[in-house]
DNA sequence: CGGCAGTATATAAACATTCATATACTCGGG
DNA sequence: CCCGAGTATATGAATGTTTATATACTGCCG
């Protein structure tokens, strides 16, 4: 259960809403956990009733109310007891994965246009992201660039491999 | 959908059962997808109703007999037209990376002591992978080489932070 | 021969996530 | 003044995933 503690984690930031909340995991996807608005205000909601957050609604400059969430002193000690239980390297759940390793399996043409088309994914990936003002952010830095050099790497392999010249230099 | 999808592509490098797909699932977190049986069994049952893999009963030298699926022709043309489809660069889930991304909230020492741990695990991670074989088997050790570094700058920096004399060499 | 470990399949229930859709309020442009 | 875009909340249905549990067969050890 990620998702409430995420939010918890989030939350101990400062008060804000669902909306907010929901901005700030798909703008920053250092911190690890995605989640929908739809899957956001139930969570809310729950840990509302738990007594981990409490509620305050204020009028908004444009739209309807906002239903602003706080932290409470039992969702503080909650989210610290998630903080410290034990790390697991993450089992993997990504499509895109996925049909990367079946790659090896296609004609090295379609193999060298996924792996380029994947390279123009990272790099837009790469221009996007904030530079590295937490640990997270450092992280998720690093590895995309990895996969750049990774990619680049695959694409030149295809490319000798294909016409007999080796121009990985 | 994938779960469906990476069945099939692994059933496309032969015929094989429920159980060995799980296992090679789980030993090879390269290929981007991870299930567990009860997640496996109900999956091929539609693929067999849906005529993308056939099944054939073998008795086994041990245990009950298996049930070995072989991917049909509709599977194979369904297989690939799901590589076709577009990547998307994955959303993030999970909870490791949840918890790291909150670390710059605790103090100095559970912080070094969280990374530490998850360098250890990073490390066994790394010597447990097979060599790169394939592209998306040398992507996956990039990216814990990387992590490995990454670890170990934020150790140095942490160490360096607190104690005031610049360990980082 | 009784129990345990490993292989193998299976299902129900609980839980999590995504997709589609609806509503409401504000502001600015046509 | 109506419409569209952006802000904000919400729900139902469908789908996907995990956890717990059950069964069965074999070989080995004590």
């Amino acid at each position: 259960m990620s998702l409430a503690h995420v939010l918890l984690g989030l939350l101990g930031r400062g008060p804000s809403s669902g909306w907010d909340l929901g901005s700030r995991l798909t703008e920053d996807p250092a911190l690890g956990w995605n989640a929908e608005l739809a899957q956001i205000y139930p969570a809310l909601r729950r840990l509302l009733r738990g007594g981990f957050v409490a509620l305050r609604r204020r009028r908004s400059p444009k739209g309807p109310p906002r239903r602003e969430y706080r932290i409470t002193a039992a969702g503080r000690r909650e989210f610290r007891e998630w903080l410290a239980e034990p790390l697991e390297i993450p089992k993997p759940h990504a499509a895109a994965l996925a049909r990367l390793a079946f790659l090896e399996q296609r004609p090295p043409e379609t193999r060298l246009a996924s792996i380029r088309l994947y390279r123009v994914l990272l790099s837009d990936e790469l221009t996007h992201t904030s530079p590295g003002t937490t640990a997270a952010r450092r992280r998720r830095r690093m590895l995309l660039e990895t996969e750049l050099h990774w990619a680049d790497a695959e694409i030149a392999a295809a490319l000798s491999g294909r016409t007999l010249s080796p121009e990985a230099r």
